[in-house]
This record gives C-alpha cells, sequence and structure tokens, in this order.
DNA sequence: GCCGTGCTTCGACAGACGTCAAGATAGAAG
DNA sequence: CTTCTATCTTGACGTCTGTCGAAGCACGGC
C-alpha cells in the first residue's frame, strides 16, 4: 500500500489548501475544485460500514487496530473490509503500516480536525484549526 | 416539502442521540445503528454540487437563498438541483420553506455544529458540543 | 376562469458502488 | 523450499445514484 502513499499525502495537502487556515462552509460559497476535494472525503465517510471503520481504528488500544480486529465485528467478508479500507486510505482518513504479519490502520486526526473546523459555522476559539499535521495527538481527556 | 418534515426532525433527534453530550469518533466504536444515521448525514455532503448547494446557501445574504439563486451557478438542469437539494433536506441539513412564488433555503447549523463534533478527537473547550437541541427552527405546518 | 413562472415529481438510463468468491501476494514457521 | 496464515486484487453481479426531459403542482397576475 505504501505505493499510492504519495496520493494520500496530496490529499492531504489539497484538504489544507481548501480549509485554508479557517474557512468554514458559511463564510463563503465553495469553488468547484475546493467542493470535489471536500466531497471526496465525505463520500468516503457516508457508509456505515466505513464509519464503523473510523471509530473501531480511532477508538482501539494504542490508537491503531490490525485488519484482523475488524473483520471480526462485522458480518461481511475479507475482501470487503479491505476494500472499504482502501477507500478510507485513499480518502486520506487512514494509514496503514505492515509489521510482520499483520497490517495495522490508524486515522490522520489532522485531516479529522480539518473537515471538522470545514464545519463549524464561526469557528470561535476552536483549536483543532490550527493543529499543524505532524504528530498524532490522542489527547483524550475525559471531563 | 411539508410532507416529510416528521422525518428530518427525526433525522436530528436521531443524531443528537448519536452525539450525545460529547462522543467523538475516537472515544468509543460506534454502533451499527450509530453509524447508519451518521453515515446518512455523510453521505448527503459526499457529493460536489450538494457541498457547493451547502455552502450557497449557508454563505448567501440572509442566511438563505432560493432555487432560482442556486441553479444558475451550476450547468445542471432544474430537477437535479431539486433532486439535490430534497437529499440535503432529507439529511436534515437545510429547510425549505415557500414565500410567495419562491422557495427559500437555509441550514441547520446545529447539524452541522453535531457533526462537527463528532469528528474532532477531543474537543478541548470546543463550544459547538454544547448545543442546545431543544428548539428547532422552522413551525412548517404538516400536510 | 386562464396563463405564465418557479419548483418538484415521475420515468428512464448510464455509470458508480457494495458485495462476494476465487486467485494473488507477502511474510512467518517448519 | 514448502506450507500456512493474513491481507489484498481481480472479476463479476445486483443495487443505488446522478442526470435528464416531460409532466405535475402551487402560486401570482391577468
Amino acid at each position: 500500500m505504501s505505493k499510492q502513499d504519495g496520493h494520500e499525502e496530496q490529499v492531504l495537502a489539497a484538504l489544507a489548501e481548501v480549509v485554508g487556515c479557517c474557512s468554514p462552509l458559511a463564510r463563503e460559497p465553495l469553488s468547484a475544485d475546493q467542493s470535489v476535494e471536500l466531497a471526496r472525503v465525505f463520500k468516503a465517510m457516508g457508509d456505515p460500514v466505513r464509519l464503523r471503520l473510523l471509530s473501531l481504528i480511532a477508538s482501539h488500544a494504542g490508537g491503531e487496530a490490525c485488519v484482523c480486529d475488524l473483520t471480526d465485528v462485522f458480518d461481511l467478508s475479507g475482501p470487503t473490509i479491505s476494500h472499504h479500507l482502501k477507500v478510507l486510505r485513499e480518502a486520506g482518513l487512514i494509514t496503514g503500516e505492515r509489521r510482520g504479519t499483520w497490517i495495522y490502520y490508524r486515522v490522520r486526526p489532522e485531516l479529522l480536525a480539518q473537515v471538522s473546523a470545514v464545519l463549524v459555522p464561526a469557528a470561535p476559539d476552536n483549536p483543532a484549526v490550527v493543529m499543524p499535521a505532524g504528530r498524532e495527538a490522542l489527547p483524550v481527556v475525559e471531563q
């Protein structure tokens, strides 16, 4: 899968372009190109199985999960799960890394944060926007 | 359109259930039902035309736009625009109200805020999360 | 009443999507 | 090297989706 990682970086870069520093949907109309880029991500999340996969990976211990962890949850064949993971990968939402026999997936919180920032109308003092696509954080604190 | 407004309220209620007070994707795995509800909204946003419609409406003066404002932007037939608006409506993302000859659409910022809240991992002090969810916007009469 | 305008619904069609079984590939263990 | 396990790719199938033209509704104006 490392073959298409270039494309996935490209997705992230394109999305960063769309989001800019902080341009929510409600501020100004999206251009045709911007809407295509954004829609690609939303379409990837527009399937129940893929959404569950995303949350399974994101909430799994260590922030990563191997395919074997994911397959058992669904009544779906292996190839189907693999297909959905590929869609998520190509949308830039997750990355996969092979370690020995298993392939571990993890989400890209930067992308989720960017998409989230596009939606909220005014971004009053939303810190998600500034976050610069570096390390993943997983600073889950409960209050 | 007033015929299905009941269903649209239902969508919002269901989504509020999913989001709960503040449950991001990364905190715990989505249930099958939750993922179906959420995916419905993302799927509606997973088309470039619909995303542009959404941002055109959201960013239009007064927070609303009539279909005539929207049709000219695209190289698409009237029925196609109408179809996309219907999808957005049934996902609970916009509402439509007839005033005289024209029908005006406006977005539901609550729903955008809810969806946005689901995506961001920790929501450190994100005010979008607390959203009231009580009052509904348009008192359109049934039938 | 009648007509014109704005918007939606209907019916149809090509293309995209989700799913599976079967085959292919990569690594680990004999 | 051979075999076994985990995962991906391919090819096929039925269903869903985006699009259009034509027809239908709801107004306002005559």
